[in-house]
DNA sequence: TGGGAAACTGGCCGGGTGGCCAGTCATCCG
DNA sequence: CGGATGACTGGCCACCCGGCCAGTTTCCCA
């Protein structure tokens, strides 16, 4: 009589904490309608430790300033970036200028991986 | 007479399709000892769709490589990766070189944005 | 009305970056 | 014994980057 409409749900664990992972499986390991992922199998969905959203408190960074560090992230030179953008490469660099001191970088490959640490940007 | 010895374990849902988010919602929400986040509370854990981990994808970089690319997404410049590793900074070059040619990149900004998302490096 | 913040532009310049050429040395393999 | 591959090093050079100086305009707010 199992009607198969729906199959398990998959989960798969990432967790750092052995104690909380530990709990965490004893507790889903109980609920109908849920599986946990077996090694190696691809899980629908996976319970990660900690909330990946972004942390408190915003580097208060300008619009601009977004508009320019999320080129960047594409790998973008200051002159694609101010083709782009409609502006003067010197604008570009002012703009990079200041990310660069807010993030506290010490270049634009430094300060594109801060961004991504700190959720400010997704790559 | 709650023994308050261990918290309810505090679950966010970071799921895009509503049917998952809903039937993953409600398969735990009778579940003693879990909890669903309340809007902007701080989840112990999070369920994001899918596996986050990356695919087998492998970019086959050589162990050198490798080195210079975590330097880099240190934000370390070429003279001081050359110090780091002990090596001349043509020798660096010559693995960036190769790095932005695996990579597929223009720069090494966008050499470590391409990395990280392939999960070749850890930001 | 004046001050501040944001965005924008210019010149200049030392140092960094990436591409090209070339070469050595050790290792693995036919 | 060649031949191939990977790690390493060098010189050369056009270009990019980031920091410095300077200036403009617009907008918002006390």
């Amino acid at each position: 009589m199992s009607e198969d409409t729906t199959p398990d749900i998959v989960l798969s664990l990432e967790i750092e904490d052995p104690a909380l992972a530990d709990r965490l499986a004893t507790l889903l390991g109980g609920v109908a309608g849920l599986r946990l992922a077996a090694p190696g199998e691809t899980a629908s969905a996976t319970i990660v430790a900690r909330d990946p959203r972004v942390m408190p408190e915003d580097i208060d960074l300008t619009q601009r300033e977004l508009d320019v560090l999320a080129l960047m992230a594409e790998g973008a030179s200051n002159k694609m970036i101010a083709r782009r953008l409609n502006i003067s490469v010197h604008t570009v660099k002012f703009h990079v200028g200041s990310l660069l001191d807010k993030l506290d970088a010490t270049g634009r490959t430094d300060a594109v991986a801060h961004a991504a640490r700190r959720g400010v940007i997704e790559l």
